[in-house]
This record gives structure tokens, sequence and C-alpha cells, in this order.
DNA sequence: TTGAAAGCGCTAACAT
DNA sequence: ATGTTAGCGCTTTCAA
């Protein structure tokens, strides 16, 4: 276990250190460096040249046994989604605002397979360490909600597989399915597809669906049957959602044909690069012939040949909020009401008006 | 500052508690929980159960502050990159290596533009609380080396600007071009041009191009002239490269006639993506009129509607190599050389034969 | 095999 | 304004 050692032992500089070389006692030079407790003039710069002159750095771990609060905030991520721009974004919102706080981020990596044993298990969890924990889990098994309300660990979930009314952020996702219906509408589009989501049992599947279809029913329109992507891949492997096989690609183009679809909500990112690619496969051309516009943003759609437009949840922002919350949190001892983002329009060349 | 704040003070059990409801003491329990020193099966089936009844969990705090040392690992990486899959991917790579090992990772953001002084300041090294980092930084200006030496923390770079013998862990950027150039030469090219990327000062730019050049030397042929793709993105916006103004396309129609090119090698993804959405614009079909291969693999390339071949760099295994070598690091005390990484074929659809 | 006790480096209450 | 001192919860000698 102790594999990982102390290179920085014994020759470590203490408070004590500072104290004789400042001709004060460590109480002083604890008071100045957590601005605390009165101190004179002199004395704090006597401090303050002495934690220069020594390179004093304060031992954390003595820092917050004293203090008994970790100024540590954990997170649990799941390697999958972090393997995705819009997992990564979230743990660098996280992690920027945690910074900006002064805080500690300590990361955990768990797998879409996990439950809620193996979080008990994680090492940040598992010891008393962290004074709350925002978990970005999509597909995790289990109750971990109640084993982290067990051990008293404050936490905040971003984007869980149910909505919750508290402690959470979350996409709306049934007003941003809508919005982006609505703005094909307002183009002129009145025959409109959805292609849902290849494989998830996430509750922004039928959010998203709902919203569509609440969209079309406002237009006193009909909702057109799902287009379902025939599954290709693993969990883990989106890359093979990019390849269109013949049959696939032959379903898209008699769904458009029988359906007169002169646009098409989708899903997300990788749904709507497999719709380009299948389009393209088929002589369909974006926009001229149909529209496309994808209910959630990252960053690989505007990098396509032809940009897709689409709703873009600002991740990093989520980030922040969830760090927002959990220090609220923490300080209040309280649930907090659920937040609901709501995403903007992203443009790209993907849409035009109906002829 | 004490804003994060302490939500299980007070009522928080101890390894007192323990000892007292197991009828020992807490220097049995310690034996007990971390398998040192001798203890007799009944004790520690006592002190076991005495745990699992009261939901003990020891204080990290406590623990490290008496054992000297931190079990936490520190990762310094820069936003931008992070945005783009293979900072993200490195992130994990580090962050489960971490997780496995049963440390702790404490995960630290900074900007491109950070200066050495700026990572003085961040929590993690502000104070004495890891046993090592990491650092993952590939902008970052000043000598943030010596700044660790002179703290006396361990550390290993991942992918820094320029090269060095020790505690790095890097591609073999001039090996991974060759391969690439070779890998066209060896399907019967012979008119093959190079696209650096578009901004950087990364010593993976000019070991690329050698590379490139090295390949045609040995096939005693001429390297063409760079192809550079004009400027039109700052560094965090590289959605921005992907929307080819009408001068820059037309720059790189006349480059291939120019010389005539059956086949490009290019640096990265961004760059292959700009490609491959420019060639679509002026006609030019990917593999039939020119074939493409790029140095460097991101997911995204898999994407396309021509997926794009390209040489792998397993960026989780990078972060892998680079927890393995700062473990040596801390317990050898010592430098370790580098490890030059060197990638493998990707297959896409975009290199054919020659005709 | 176990217990007693001395720290680890800091904070914070209390005394001066 | 500053010093004194009692912890924080654990690990680790040293005795028994």
């Amino acid at each position: 276990m102790s594999e990982i050692a102390e290179i920085s032992r014994a020759k470590c500089i203490t408070c004590v250190d500072v104290a004789r070389l400042a001709g004060v006692t460590k109480a002083s030079v604890s008071r100045v460096l957590n601005n605390n407790g009165s101190v004179s003039e002199a004395t704090r710069d006597r401090v303050l040249s002495a934690v220069k002159s020594l390179n004093y750095r304060p031992s954390h771990a003595a820092r917050i046994l004293s203090r008994r609060q970790h100024e540590t905030i954990g997170l649990i991520s799941e390697i999958e989604s972090g393997a995705l721009s819009y997992g990564a974004m979230l743990v660098q919102g996280v992690s920027m605002a945690v910074t900006e706080n002064g805080y500690r981020l300590a990361l955990s990596a768990v797998h879409w397979n996990s439950t809620a044993e193996d979080i008990k298990n994680l090492p940040a969890i598992k010891t008393v360490s962290i004074d709350g924990v925002i978990v970005d889990a999509h597909m995790l098994n289990g109750d971990y909600e109640s084993v982290m309300n067990e051990l008293g660990v404050p936490y905040v979930f971003i984007n869980p597989k149910s909505i919750k009314n508290y402690n959470t952020v979350m996409p709306d996702d049934v007003l941003v399915a809508k919005n982006a219906t609505e703005y094909l509408l307002s183009r002129g589009h009145i025959r409109i597809g959805y292609i849902p989501c290849v494989e998830t049992e996430h509750c922004s599947q039928s959010n998203r669906i709902f919203g569509y279809m609440k969209a079309m029913a406002n237009a006193t329109l009909a909702s057109l049957p799902l287009f379902e992507i025939p599954k290709a891949y693993k969990n883990t492997e989106y890359a093979k959602m990019a390849l269109p096989s013949e049959d696939a690609v032959q379903g898209l183009h008699e769904y458009i044909k029988r359906h007169k679809c002169t646009g098409l909500v989708v899903y997300g990112s990788n749904e709507a690069t497999w719709l380009e690619a299948a389009l393209y496969k088929i002589g369909v051309c974006i926009p001229q012939d149909i529209s496309i516009i994808a209910c959630d943003y990252d960053y690989v759609m505007g990098l396509l040949p032809v940009p897709i437009t689409s709703y873009r949840l600002d991740r990093r922002e989520m980030g922040k909020m969830a760090v927002d919350m959990l220090r609220r949190r923490i300080n209040e001892r309280a649930n907090i009401p659920s937040i609901f983002v709501t995403g903007s329009l992203e443009d790209g060349k993907s849409v035009a008006n109906v002829k």
C-alpha cells in the first residue's frame, strides 16, 4: 500500500521553524497565514519574510485535521462519458470552479457498469476525506444516493439517469427538443421526423421525444414515427456507429421518402454525425434536400463538412453550477431544489428554409 | 475561505469508538486495518465487526499526517487541451491508473497562458499535500520544472513543449510521421505533401515535419513544400477552423494541382477534419482522387463521412505510463529516462492505392 | 499479542 | 497583540 512514498519526509519545514526565525510562536504564524486574530504589522512582516526565506508550505494534512474540514470536493465520473466531449467539458467546468474557490478536486473514475458498492470502495469515499461529492453518472447502477446518505457525504448529481427534484443539475430535455423542433417549424418545415439515441435508458431519451411531440402537437401537426438507427456498436465504441451499413442507409432513405421528410430532429451529436455520413452516401444533400438539427451540442458537429445546427448545453457551466450547488448544500446542510438547464441555439449550416 | 464547511463535524466516529466497542485499544484497530503488526484472529474479528457495525471510515487527514505521505498524486492539466479528445483521454488514463492503485487524484486546471507562478499558487502545490505531480502541459510558459525542483515535489511530464530526456512520457513524433509517410509510399504514392499544424510552438510540429522529410529522403524522393492552412481561429476555438474560407480552399486546390499530389500527410485531427471539409467543397474525392493520413488519432476522425486513416497514440496508455513513472520516481528518488511512445495504424477509409 | 504513549503539524480557545 | 496549551485522529515505537 505504501508504495508511493515519502520523499519530503523529515526535512519538512514546519510552522515552528517559521515561528523561530520570525521570533514569534507558531500561533502567530497561523494567525498571519490565515488572516484571523489580530497581529501587528511588524510581526506580520517578520512572519511573511520568514515564510518566504524558508520557502515554507503549510502541511495540508495537519491543517485539515485540525480544522476538521477537507477543503476538497470529490468528483465521481464515468470513464466512458469522459471520452466524449460533453463528459470532458463537465469535468473541466467542475475543476475550474473548484480551483477558483481555492479548493481541491479529488477525481475518481468509475465504469458505466459500476454499482453502488464500487462507489463505496473508492479511495475518496472509503475514508473520510472530502467535504462533498459531485456525481456525474448517467449509467451507474444501484442506489448510490442512499449509500451517500448513509455515509453522510453531501452530494450533487449531474444529469443522472432519472429526474430528481433535489440536488441535481440537469438539462431540460423536453424544452430543448421542443425548441429544436420549433426552430424547424419556424423555417417552414412541416414533415419533421425524429431520430432517437441508438441505445440508452437515460431519461433524456424519452424527454426529448416528448419535447418533439409536444412541439408538433402545438403546431397541430402529426409526429412522424421515429427512425431508429440500427445498433451496430457496443457502449464504449462510438466510432463504430459512424460507418453506416448498406441496410441502415437504405432504411434511412426509405424513411425519408415515405414520410416526405424535409427536416429531422436528432437526439445528439453521435446520431447527427451518423446521419451526415449516411446522407452523404445516398446523395441527399444537407441542407438543400433535408434540414438537420440536433438536441445536443458537441464540438465535433462543427467540424463536419456540413456543420450541424444544434441546441447547445453548456457543460462547463453545468459543472460550475454543480459546484455552487454543492457548496450551498454543504453550508446549509439542506436539500437544494434541482436546476434545469436550457440550451441556446448553436448555428451551423444544416438548416434551410423549406421551399 | 472556510465556506465549504464541516458537515460531518463532531459526530464523527473514530478509531477509539471502534476500539471501545471491540474491547481493545486504538493501536490494535490500526494494526488490523493496516495489516501490520500481529493480531490474533479473535481480536481481528472483533475489530472488523465493530468497524462494520459502526460504519467506521478512517480519517484520511489523521492518517496522512501520521504517515507523512499523502497517498495522493496531483495532475496539472490545461483547460484548453482537456476540451479536446486527446487531453480528456490523458486525464482518464491518469485517473484510472491512480484509482486502481488505491491513491487519490488531485486535479488542477490551468490555462494555456499560465506561468510558473500560477502553478505555485494552485491549492495542491501551495501546501504540502501531494506525493508527486504529473504535468500535462503543452503551452505553459516559464520554467515550471525548476519551480517544482525547488519545492521538492517529484514530477513527471506528459508531452511537454520541448523534448526532455528524463521524467517524461511523450510521443515519438519523428517516427510516427515517418511511418505515416511510409504507409503512403507503400501504397504506391510518390507525390506526397505535408500539412503542418495551424499554429503551435510545440516540438511535435518540427518533429513530424522531420519524420515526413526523412521518409521521403529514404525513398529518394523530394519532399514537397508544406501547405499551411491559413489561420482563422484563436487557440480555444477549434471549431472555427472547420469552415474553410473560399481563399483557403482555392489555395489548397492549387497546391494539389501544382504538385500533382496523390497523397497528403497531415499533422493531426483538426487539420484532417479541415481538409476533409475543404476537399468536399472543391469536389476532390477521398480516397479516389487523393489519399489522406494523419499523424495523430482522435475519435472525431472516425466519425467523418470518410473516416480518416491515422497513427494512433494511445493517450490513456500514456496517462498510465506517467503514473507508473511517477511512482518509480517517488520511490527511487531518482530521475527516470523518458519514454517515447510509438503509435499504431488506425484504419480508416481515406487511403487508396495509387493508380 | 497487546497496551501505553509519544508524536505528526496545525488550529483555536484561553490566558496574559 | 501575542503566547500557552489542548486537542484533531491516526500510526508507530517501546514495554509488558
